[in-house]
DNA sequence: CCTCGAGCTTGATCGAGATCAAAGTTAAAA
DNA sequence: TTTTAACTTTGATCTCGATCAAGCTCGAGG
């Protein structure tokens, strides 16, 4: 394991867990091609920061596997997490020099990078490339205005039930079946960097998570296992609409 | 200008007031050609609502002239404003049935429509017209990260403070000029529509502005329009980087 | 084995902003 | 001109989540 992660090497594109879903998505053999001669893998341990807010950025890329947060900070220290990058997610901006924000590795992660000068000509000439590109960052902008919904109106409580339904959908799309209401999987942040996320300290995240399992929303093994009995039960203590966007 | 509202008739492209800076700007004559053909204009009044969350959306287009908020409202009734639409601005999601949010004007407003099938073909067809709604779409995701440690992280006065720079600093990119400190711009929304964007209630806002007008960071003539005398002070009571981001 | 420290929980108290409640202002309509 | 209603300000009070302060848990390292 620690082998990989020190030296990933080089992957063939077709083997590639995130070949569907990530910037490439749409690529033809001939436009994987010539990605590919200008992709490089890099792992980073778990804690690790991939860029300083500020930093020349060199590079663009995907996530392949793990993963990291990005993260604004104030000159007086508060922080707001604005992002998480799951498998498949891409950082970075195309046509900008420096990082606007703090991208650190959650867990070990791999990234597949592009060099930025050289991924910015195939924008230019490569349509595909440049549409799936819109394709994500219009749905980043979805989640992110979701999450100002979130951030400006939700009390506490379902600030912590919406982050949740998000991490369960997330793992039902992922290892799908387990139907019904029941479903279970594992926090990857840490109670700190969840506040950070939900616009909250990490004593409230804390004891409104203990109060989501004293009234059985949830269940805990451990402290980062959640088991959830009724997912129904789930999005309605979120205060979202309660269809939860997944048939609309 | 009554005239002007209810029908704003065909224009040319030529003097389009925001050709260089909206969805079209990067498009050569042959281009603009074609959009020409998918193209018409709408007029809305003031406090008329444009689209419905969930309504089909069977149009896309560009804020012209006027201003629009862009608003998600939850079941009970609470609601966060997660854009504020100005001219050159771009309204809908290519690829998308129905509208995620209310679309509201609140001002007078006249926008450039494209019907939505034959935009999405000409964006499959024309990279430039693509590229720049990329360039587009990334800056507002840029925004709306902005807006997230805004929402979760500021107090009242720093967001009002906040609001208030963006406001002034738009004003002067426009009419340029008027260097040094002071400056002054018109508030476009009322203090409940401010509270939306902000997070806050409309009282916060309300105490806030009179705190900051008596602290001498800004004078009020009338109840919308605002005078910095000293924007650095202004910058400052905003909580963010002291330069504001105008020369990184 | 014990120690140590990062991460988590829980309690007590405080305070910024929400809520409830009047009034004041302004501009359009009658 | 007066009326009216939308918008705004200001005051009093309450509450949710922040802050301050101990402890608890558990796994890694000595």
């Amino acid at each position: 394991m620690l082998n990989d992660l020190k030296n990933p090497g080089p992957r063939d594109c077709g083997d590639c867990p995130i070949r569907h879903r990530a910037v490439c998505a749409r690529c033809e053999a001939d436009e994987l091609e010539q990605l590919d001669q200008i992709k490089y893998y890099r792992s980073f341990e778990a804690g690790r920061t991939v860029i300083w807010a500020g930093d020349q950025m060199d590079f663009v890329g995907s996530v392949v596997t793990g993963i990291a947060t990005l993260t604004q900070t104030m000159e007086d220290g508060r922080t707001q997490m604005v992002g998480l990058l799951l498998p498949s997610d891409f950082v970075g901006r195309p046509g900008r020099e420096t990082a606007a924000y703090d991208v650190v590795a959650v867990s070990d992660m791999v990234m597949c990078c592009f060099r930025k000068g050289p991924f910015e000509d195939m924008i230019a000439k490569t349509p595909h490339i440049a549409q799936r590109l819109l394709e994500m960052t219009l749905d980043e902008l979805d989640a992110a205005r979701e999450w100002m919904l979130l951030l400006g109106r939700k009390t506490a409580r379902e600030k912590i039930a919406s982050f949740l339904s998000i991490l369960a959908r997330r793992n039902a799309t992922l290892n799908l079946g387990q139907a019904g209401g029941a479903m279970s999987f594992e926090l990857p942040l840490t109670r700190e960097a969840m506040a950070d996320y939900l616009g909250l300290t990490l004593e409230t995240v804390s004891r409104q998570i203990s109060a989501l399992k004293k009234d059985g929303v949830i269940e805990l093994q451990g402290k980062r296992l959640v088991n959830v009995p009724d997912f129904d039960r789930l999005l309605d203590e979120a205060g979202d609409d309660s269809d939860g966007g997944m048939l609309s």
